[in-house]
DNA sequence: TTCCCGTTGGCAAGCGCTTTCCGGAAGTAG
DNA sequence: CTACTTCCGGAAAGCGCTTGCCAACGGGAA
């Protein structure tokens, strides 16, 4: 038994097609109250449940938003899922989720199989790479969605504009103040820290990466410090290991203990929390210490985090506001608002707010 | 500009539609090489996207998977989709997601939504309950999956099956013993700690939280041990640490440091991590120290949540996996198999491991 | 050379719904 | 009572694609 079709119902109401129609999936005709009812007895009698697809066809339009992320199960994509899961919801539609590892070339599959799919809109959440090797990658995926961009779809993208990507209509960028506020954090941290600064960044060319790394830098300078050393790892927990792992060493090789203590001790930035605690674990598997011999300070503030001890001082993010704002932008425009805003509205610029906690705390 | 169409596109090629199709989308018949040849340029030039919602009209199938979490921003049903995304990606189809909070009359929802858009199958991550009121709640679910499976659609449930749900066909439940490994853990625990036991539970009528809870209490009893007294609060960290901060008004008022101390000390075990970590959290919180003075224990292993200290003693469970399994399930059935295996085939079964860790070392 | 079968491309009929357009009925005014 | 507007239901034309069926064609066997 397939499912039952609106000619049905209409048969069963005794009117036409059209009438059922109108009568069960908003029109702006409302046909008459009686009619109505029957109709909607009718409906309700069958089960009828109208096909979305159909719809669409009919209607070219889909309710659907596509949402990229790297990976879902990453807490930092998680949260943002579920702002746009929000979102959808205020507008009434589903979420169509496509976990692409990060790559250009996954990217624009999934650009492309939501294009197929005729999704409204589409939020881009992953981080952006300029490296060379992704260069064509980024071209294409530029391309697809200049493409996508042309006929009708909305863009939105977290943190940076698609490298390339010169679609001026349907396409908004939900900024992450990540530069300036790394360096907020690099010059609080400054603050109560003497010793010396060490990034731990994820590959060279990952945009996020590169401006946390280049905001703290700058907060260092300001902050009359001298630069911090770079190492560069895997963009996650087990990049945070690693880079932990050679730093243990380090500290452990270091002459300590002579007057010059404090100024000896290294604070370590990593440019996530995820990368921190990778970080924090391998310190502490090599028998050092958190904050006594090494402070450590994260990025985002991975809400399942902030349990972990000693708490982690990071930079928190308004991650779901984040994809609530991106989705939103998407959207269709709010009402109300003729000529007053500028055409190419910003579609939101977020904030987030330094969090120093117990990890950079300088009495050992 | 509008997407371009298979129309279009034969037309370019001098060919009509129904040989397009052929070439372009898969048929068991292939055209002629030169024309294939022709086609496959034309579509080339015009940036031919084929409409997935037309296709699926004709066809009658959409490639979609819906996904039906509590919260997708919870690390548990992130992992699960994660497995589910995975094994989407290998029967090359899409995810739907919808996050529902849990409510019965929400599922059914997201539900009616997935049938509405023809999605090829149906995975419901979120744990049943069957509190008395959300009895309606349930039967209407039941009936919703009920139609959506005779219309064909393919449903995967984790954990229980839905209360009251009879279709027979394409209605997969992919078992977690909870029950049988909250007694191991029970047993393990009892092994090395002598003092009493608290379970923190969710609500009643979680079908997941009783299991786990009723499990438990088995253990203890093959242990000979007493019965451990039941603590409900919700089902997440801030139930957990609700929970937290009236044990360790217990904890502190209980009287202390006398011979009996050990015996006094209580080990508690959280149905799940995220509520563990949140009963650690209060406990720390009234500056009570972990196991020193109150041991934990959870379940499922979050992976996040692995770097907690002190390590948090839980049940391993492969989440990913659960969510790949219950994935396939719905899928298409593999190959060469015909007629060995039964025909309601167990769509798997999965186990998982006690995993004992500091946070229930006796030694304080 | 003739006949028959196997290929291969095209025609056309849907898939289930929306929407434009049209005709008739009802309502209003003159 | 007639003329004009308004409203409302229905007929029909798609939306873009798939697929069953048919006709034409080519080749091998007789």
């Amino acid at each position: 038994m397939a499912a039952s079709t609106l000619t049905e119902v209409a048969r069963l109401a005794g009117v036409s097609p059209a009438t059922a129609s109108r009568v069960l999936n908003g029109s702006a005709r409302k046909p008459g109250q009686d009619i109505a009812e029957r109709v909607r007895q009718a409906a309700e009698s069958l089960g009828y449940i109208p096909n979305a697809q159909a719809q669409g066809l009919a209607k070219s339009s889909s309710g659907l938003i596509g949402l990229i992320v790297h990976d879902i199960a990453d807490p930092y994509f998680a949260a943002i899922a579920r702002g746009v899961q929000e979102a959808a919801r205020e507008q009434r539609k589903m979420v169509l989720l496509a976990t692409t590892g990060g790559g250009p070339a996954e990217e624009r599959e999934a650009v492309a199989a939501f294009a197929a799919r005729r999704a409204d809109s589409i939020v881009i959440a992953g981080s952006r790479s300029c490296r060379a090797e992704d260069r064509d990658g980024n071209a294409e995926l530029a391309a697809e969605l200049d493409r996508y961009c042309r006929n009708g779809g909305q863009v939105a993208v977290v943190g940076h504009p698609v490298v390339g990507a010169t679609a001026d209509e349907g396409y908004h960028v939900v900024r992450v103040p990540n530069q300036e506020l790394a360096g907020r954090l690099a010059t609080e941290l400054a603050g109560n820290w003497d010793g010396d600064f060490v990034v731990v960044g994820g590959p060279e060319g990952l945009l996020t990466s590169d401006d946390r790394v280049r905001g703290f830098q700058e907060g260092l300078e300001r902050a009359g410090r001298r630069p911090a050393e770079v190492l560069r790892s895997a963009f996650n927990r087990s990049g945070g290991y690693d880079a932990g792992l050679e730093l243990a060493a380090r500290i452990k090789a270091a002459p300590h203990g002579d007057g010059d203590a404090a100024a000896g001790k290294l604070c370590i930035f990593a440019v996530n929390d995820v990368m921190a605690i990778g970080a924090a674990a391998a310190l502490r598997s090599e028998g050092l210490r958190i904050p006594r011999d090494a402070a450590i300070a994260g990025f985002d503030d991975i809400e399942t985090l902030r349990d972990f001890r000693p708490a982690l001082s990071t930079v928190r993010l308004p991650l779901e506001e984040i994809g609530r704002l991106a989705t939103r932008a998407t959207g269709p425009r709010p009402a109300g608002e003729n000529g007053d805003t500028a055409e190419g509205v910003s579609p939101g610029e977020v904030t987030g707010e330094v969090t120093l906690r117990r990890s950079t705390e300088a009495a050992a």
